[in-house]
DNA sequence: GCGCACTTTCCTGTTT
DNA sequence: CAAACAGGAAAGTGCG
């Protein structure tokens, strides 16, 4: 169990790092994708200067390579002002990226788009990444122990099996994209730009939660592991002990002995993301989507769940509930339905299309966030 | 505290 | 027959 799901931490890590919507910090900083460079004009014009007291930047404490666009323009504000730098000679258009972006920035790239300040970027940095630890290594570690050590059936909980492509591929990206890897830092490779795509608003009928802070799911849930070492048989107390059920109708007595050590970490998921927006960010992730979900129709926007139950366990990975199933997901897919997020695909079984009131799918949109 | 949005969970029945 | 679909109902959290 643990090894699957510290597979699935990879995933429910390596997908957080694309939503950015989901950092808290945008709650009052719009996407970077979605301003203009006016809008970038002003945040960098009135950088915010959130070290007096006891408040942090939004950047701080967390790796540059997680950061989500706002932030980096928050970092970048933040240099731009300790340095007394003359913003107006920014390129601003090339601010819009995030951590993973920025980390991959050769030097030579930096100085040309942020000029002299280029270099102090560069070496302000090298100095953020060096200063956490080697994550990936760290879970590649655990994923190497407990494939030493875990041969427990792991039935239908982890679609994610040991030596997987897809896991051996999310890695090699983080690998790629991460900082902490030599030769990946400022080698200024062309990214397939995973994780340049931020979930931006939608506009749409939902648009008002667009900025729902899921708060940051970087969830490499290292405790996890061991929630499932101890207490179990208190499951049941625990849940009541912290005064809160968990979220959606309780499932029955027979079934929660059964699921009792799963739900033991689910105290609750904060709202972020959106399903529909999940499966998007899935869906125009070509290089990250292998074998999960793949498009019928682009255009349409018809798309088609090719393992389903696989998918539903990141979902609920990324909502930190072990008992998602497809079942469930496809309840939440059909009151899409409803507010036209989705449209019905008749008499095609796993096939859903992505309704009017959904956006961020079109190759168009798709194209002029990565840019 | 209330109402709404957005799920989550369960369930029953239907279709493929 | 199993899996997927459909949709009602109830319940949870977060937010305004």
């Amino acid at each position: 169990m643990a090894a699957t799901c510290e597979i699935s931490n990879v995933f429910s890590n390596y997908f957080s790092t694309m939503y950015s919507s989901e950092d808290p910090t945008l709650a009052s900083v719009p996407p970077a994708a979605a301003l203009g460079a006016d809008d970038l004009a002003l945040a960098l014009s009135s950088p915010q200067m959130p070290l007096e007291g006891t408040e942090k930047a939004s950047w701080s404490g967390e790796q540059p390579q997680l950061w989500s666009k706002a932030q980096v323009l928050d970092w970048i504000s933040y240099q731009v002002e300790k340095h007394k730098y003359d913003a107006s000679t920014i390129d601003l258009s090339r601010c819009d990226m995030d951590g993973a972006a920025l980390c991959r920035c050769a030097p030579e790239e930096l100085r040309l788009v942020f000029g002299p300040l280029g270099d102090q970027l560069y070496s302000q940095l090298w100095d953020l990444t060096s200063s956490f630890p080697d994550e990936l290594s760290w879970i590649m570690e655990l994923l190497e122990k407990d494939s030493m050590t875990l041969q427990e059936p792991l039935g239908d909980q982890g679609p994610f099996e040991q030596g997987s492509p897809f896991a051996q591929e999310m890695l090699e990206d983080y690998r790629q994209a991460s900082p902490f890897y030599p030769g990946s830092f400022g080698a200024g490779a062309p990214s397939p730009g995973s994780s340049e795509v931020s979930t931006t608003g939608t506009g749409t009928s939902q648009s008002s939660h667009a900025s729902d802070s899921g708060g940051s799911d970087v969830d490499l849930d290292a405790p996890d592991t061991k929630l499932f070492g101890d207490g179990l048989p208190d499951c049941k107390k625990g849940d009541l002990k912290h005064g809160k059920r968990k979220r959606g109708r309780p499932r029955k007595l027979s079934k929660e002995s059964r699921e009792c050590v799963e739900s033991k970490k689910n105290k609750h998921a904060p709202r972020g993301t959106h399903l529909w927006e999940f499966i998007r960010d899935i869906l125009i992730h070509p290089e990250l989507n292998e074998g999960l979900m793949k498009w019928e129709n682009r255009q349409e926007g018809v798309f088609k769940f090719l393992r389903s139950e696989a998918v539903a366990q990141l979902w609920g990975q990324k909502k930190k509930n072990s008992s998602m199933t497809y079942e469930k997901l496809s309840r939440a897919m059909r009151y899409y339905y409803k507010r036209e997020i989705l449209e019905r695909v008749d008499g095609r079984r796993l096939v859903y299309k992505f309704g009017k009131n959904s956006s961020g799918w079109k190759e168009g949109e798709v194209a002029g966030r990565r840019n």
